[in-house]
DNA sequence: AACCTCGCCAACCGCCGAGCA
DNA sequence: ATGCTCGGCGGTTGGCGAGGT
């Protein structure tokens, strides 16, 4: 359908999100929620922007369970696995990440992660190369997450996975240190 | 001190699919 | 069956601060 209806440019205003504007979607949907529709949600919450813009800013960044930044060592593994398996399904992967959103997840990979790969790949090429994964700072180690199972499971089936109806739960942490998966592989 | 470069990340853009009339 | 609206997603951009020269 092509461009969004909602976020005629002269209408609506654009860039960052002013503390003011900030706290009026916060108490808006904490009082009223979503409602279901996030298109006339800034006009009963006062505020001149895109729903979209309204949707964005509160599932990225004011939403109260959202965790920036500080990624640990485990949640840089079970990106690159997740990645390795399913490929830039940024939805899906910050899913299993209790906290992180698909954007931070991207920006992630973009910035930091993808450059260790490459830095990595160029270094290691054999495989079984050890990777430092310490259990003793590994503050999510315990953190219950749910996982796709098949995901994990089905190194050898990329196209076959991505069912979100097959998500089991499991502990991250004992999936981190399982066999299943090793850094080299992916390089 | 001033300028330049680079990295990070919030936000935007545009497409797709689901749901509904 | 068709067309429209809206939510959701991935890719990309631009502003800003930090570090370097």
């Amino acid at each position: 359908m092509g461009k969004a209806t909602c976020c005629d440019s002269s209408k609506v205003k654009r860039g960052s999100w002013s503390p003011e504007e900030d706290k009026a979607l916060r108490t808006y949907v904490e009082k009223n929620g979503i409602g279901g529709n996030w298109i006339s949600l800034p006009q009963k919450a006062g505020l001149t922007r895109c729903g979209k813009s309204c949707r964005l800013r509160w599932l990225n960044y004011l939403r109260p369970d959202i965790r920036h930044g500080g990624f640990t060592e485990e949640e840089d593994i079970f990106i690159l696995t997740l990645y390795k398996r399913l490929g830039s399904r940024w939805s899906v992967i910050a899913s299993q990440l209790p906290g992180r959103t698909d954007n931070d997840v991207k920006n992630y990979w973009n910035t930091k992660l993808k450059k260790k790969v490459l830095g990595s790949s160029s270094k290691h090429k054999h495989k079984h190369t050890t990777v430092g994964i310490s259990s003793n700072n590994s503050s999510n180690s315990h953190e219950s997450v749910t996982v796709e199972r098949t995901t994990v499971m089905a190194i050898d089936n990329p196209a076959g996975v991505g069912s979100a109806d097959e998500l089991l739960t499991m502990d991250f942490g004992q999936w981190i240190s399982s066999d299943l998966f090793n850094w080299c592989d992916f390089v």
